[in-house]
DNA sequence: TCTGGGGTCCTAGGACCC
DNA sequence: TCTGGGGTCCTAGGACCC
């Protein structure tokens, strides 16, 4: 392959859960706001006024209500429901802008515009335009020969006005590469930059050019490689259009407070073990590896700690609920032990494969599973209907003194009904 | 009192086979 | 009799991403 034959441009959305918040709110307009994790448990989105208030993401929000109340700060739960459904919006307007589209996380899009020689600066700004106008969300854009240049230039595009970089035309690239750290590029974590730094290498110009054999030997093998030749303008890491489905999925939550009762724990577990099947159906893939782990709170070391977890693999692959709750449960009951305050839980299933391309079986009951398939999608399609948990497993609880902390929750504006934008006329 | 959730890919190393 | 070494599969764990 040749260097530069592609072109790809990273789209990535400024503040994103912030932005999503304010959209739907402009009487915040100047006000700090902060997003809060799941639990409340610290702040991971920021919007600009915040920033320049001092508000810093990732820092226990505990520690910030405070200087909240002084700044006069709009707070925020983490509200999927809504951030899902105005990254749709988003990507949909962005599809329309390359034959070829990656949506590549909630808030990121890459498109591939191999062959665009026009003028690409327009053709971003107009983007932008046009996502700020429909959904309210400010956007940047970034140009570059490889994915991993996309992603350097959409750093220096989020520092610029025009809220666009092309790395692809500029005069003098490796000064561009020069002023980026080798901790901020796409690859390149804290690890692998602390290996760069002892070998003197500190910016991304410098990693294009260290040798391939100490990349290899010392930056993770072809992962390495492949960031550096990208940073060359190789392009190695092709866009992926369609999702491929999972192959572990996974859910995990940590307690709204500490659980000390086994039943407690295992209806957690149950819970997120029924959910997980539900996500497990939706992509028709059946699992035979279903894995639960408990943990207790690692923030505080004045408490005894515990860490587990265990495994379990059916004989047959399933996506059966009951059958999957109950393994989970068995599990639960095997790591739990008395005494400790438990903090978080997880179910994950694993080795999944496709309900159409599953390995024949020589000792399945058919028609039993004919019944279990026939009772799941009969729940599934109740509760696409009539609203996610109308219809629930025993073994979840119905009761859930455990479930997270979301005390500053915003209403779900576009996917619920009752919950939609009032606008009052004067 | 209070510190997120959900993934992917790769490598190393052991077991096993021929 | 040959007791080496290459291939493959699996799993655990590391590192990274948003």
């Amino acid at each position: 392959m040749q260097a530069n034959d592609h072109l790809f441009a990273l789209v990535d959305c400024n503040n994103f859960y912030a932005s999503c918040e304010a959209a739907f709110r402009p009487d915040l307009a100047g006000r700090p706001i902060l997003v809060l994790s799941n639990n409340d448990g610290n702040v991971v989105s920021l919007n600009q006024a915040a920033k320049d208030a001092g508000f810093e993401k990732f820092k226990a929000w505990f520690e910030y209500r405070e200087l909240a109340k002084l700044k006069n700060a709009a707070v925020f739960s983490s509200n999927y429901t809504l951030y899902g459904s105005m990254s749709a919006r988003v990507h949909s307007i962005i599809s329309e802008y390359a034959p070829s589209v990656e949506d590549y996380s909630i808030d990121e899009s890459f498109l591939q515009i191999d062959g665009f020689h026009g003028d690409r600066i327009s053709w971003a700004r107009e983007l932008r335009e046009r996502v700020k106008k429909w959904t309210g969300i400010g956007v940047s854009v970034g140009i570059g020969y490889t994915k991993t240049q996309a992603k350097i230039a959409n750093r220096f595009a989020k520092k610029l006005p025009e809220g666009v970089f092309d790395l692809a035309s500029q005069p003098n690239p490796d000064e561009c590469l020069s002023n980026v750290d080798v901790q901020d590029i796409w690859g390149i974590g804290e690890r692998k930059a602390d290996k760069c730094g002892a070998r003197g290498i500190s910016n991304a110009r410098q990693l294009r050019d260290a040798s391939d054999a100490w990349i290899k030997a010392n930056l993770g093998g072809i992962v390495g490689l492949r960031t550096a030749w990208e940073l060359r303008g190789v392009s190695c890491i092709p866009i992926e259009e369609v999702r491929p489905d999972k192959q572990e999925i996974m859910n995990s939550r940590s307690f709204g407070r500490p659980v000390e009762r086994e039943e407690e724990l295992l209806q957690a577990i149950s819970s997120y073990a029924a959910r997980a099947c539900e996500k497990l159906r939706r992509q028709n893939g059946r699992a035979r590896t279903v894995m639960v782990r408990i943990d207790t709170n690692s923030f505080r070391s004045q408490d005894p700690q515990y860490h587990e977890s265990a495994t379990f693999t059916f004989e047959e692959y399933t996506s059966h609920t009951p059958d999957i709750l109950a393994a989970a449960e068995r599990l639960g009951r095997h790591l739990f032990r008395n005494g400790y305050r438990y903090k978080k839980a997880g179910v994950m299933l694993s080795d999944i494969v496709d309900e159409a391309r599953r390995p024949p079986s020589l000792f399945l009951d058919r028609e039993e599973e004919a019944r279990k398939d026939r009772m799941m999608a009969t729940i599934d399609t109740i509760n696409r209907k009539l609203g996610a948990g109308t219809l629930r497993f025993a073994s979840a609880g119905f009761r859930h003194p455990w479930e997270m902390r979301r005390e500053n929750l915003s209403p779900r504006y576009t996917t619920r009904w009752e919950e939609v934008l009032r606008v009052k006329a004067c």
